[in-house]
DNA sequence: CAAAAAATTTAACATAGGATAAAAAGTCAT
DNA sequence: ATGACTTTTTATCCTATGTTAAATTTTTTG
């Protein structure tokens, strides 16, 4: 997926703006397995993923619970470095081989600043993650674990194919033993 | 809480853009019980609570889940109609006789094409409730409800005082009966 | 202030999903 | 292909939390 069509999709705006982003973002092929973003540390980037998928997560307790799948045309941020440049709380890393996007964050911040259309594409942005993120949190109030995969089954089939199971199960709230029970169908 | 004051803790403003805000800011006194925001209509209004208490919440299955609990100084918005002029999925009532700042919707957009500090101010309300949703999601997983509890308990205990227990339980996302459970302290 | 209504707690029982461990299936490197 | 390692499934047992209903307590209202 394109630069352009990324940010486009995001919220559209004039040409002007979009390549003013452009000029600040640099393509990276990155590896499988590579770090983006690494807890209790900051780091002053901001990535859109052209190619490949990316998981953030979050050790705790002993246990890795996956807060996040990306795929193409996503955007990646750490929530705690973009907003407050502060350290993340969470891992975020490569799942497959990827091509990104990279823009550091004074950048963007000093277009944001600076080009009004860019400063309402970045509220656009924070608002539909806003949704995304507050219908999953209701999701978990709602409907039941089995509810939940069959949603993802419908909605992402490709998550399904290219992610794990443990990191799927955490990511639907549940653990690994209990996705399995629920895809053998002894609920249901 | 001023309106002045509410602006300027969601982010920073120069005084011509608070000036803006307030010109078209309309101060309202509602009784409790009223009905902000209803599922599936449109409002075009958005509020800032000057004194009161506000809930989000959202009826299916016979079930009423609390998604949201708003007191003084906090913005109280339906996101669907707020980003996507969509009806929203939840109610919005007040708890308590309130006052309110009003604004509306088609002028505060307005003002975001226009003013880039408000732009960047209705960015960075976005990217907060962002952060708190997020945190919000993940101590469901990484916490037990007791731990939920005491942590409101810690960090407001005046909604604890405001609010009733009904609400407050599924705000922690458990039942009402569970969290008497929890505060006879059958557990811990 | 008494009656009615609403909110909270308590009790008894049920269950979705957690924990642990072991078996099975799949992947990878030599 | 073979063995080592990783991922997924299966099995057993267990617990936090749900469900329903009744008993209290608190609040509201005539």
């Amino acid at each position: 997926m394109e630069i352009e069509a990324i940010i486009n999709q995001i919220y559209p705006v004039p040409e002007a703006a979009v390549v003013k982003l452009k000029q600040v973002t640099e393509e990276v092929t990155l590896p499988k397995g590579q770090i983006l973003f690494e807890a209790g540390k900051i780091s002053r980037n901001v990535y859109f993923l052209k190619k490949g998928i990316v998981r953030s997560y979050k050790f705790q307790q002993d246990t890795d619970v996956t807060i996040w799948l990306g795929r193409e045309g996503d955007t990646v941020i750490s929530l705690k470095n973009y907003v407050e440049d502060k350290p993340a709380y969470e891992n975020i890393e490569l799942l497959e081989d990827s091509i990104l996007y990279r823009i550091s964050s004074s950048d963007l911040q000093g277009l944001f600043n600076e080009d009004i259309f860019l400063a309402n594409w970045g509220r656009k942005f924070a608002e539909t993650e806003l949704i995304k993120v507050e219908e999953r949190l209701i999701a978990r109030q709602f409907s039941l674990a089995s509810d939940r995969y069959n949603d993802l089954l419908r909605d992402n089939p490709d998550l399904l194919q290219r992610v794990q199971l443990g990191y799927i199960a955490s990511y639907l709230g549940v653990t690994q033993v209990s996705l399995s029970r629920i895809r053998s169908n002894i609920y249901k």
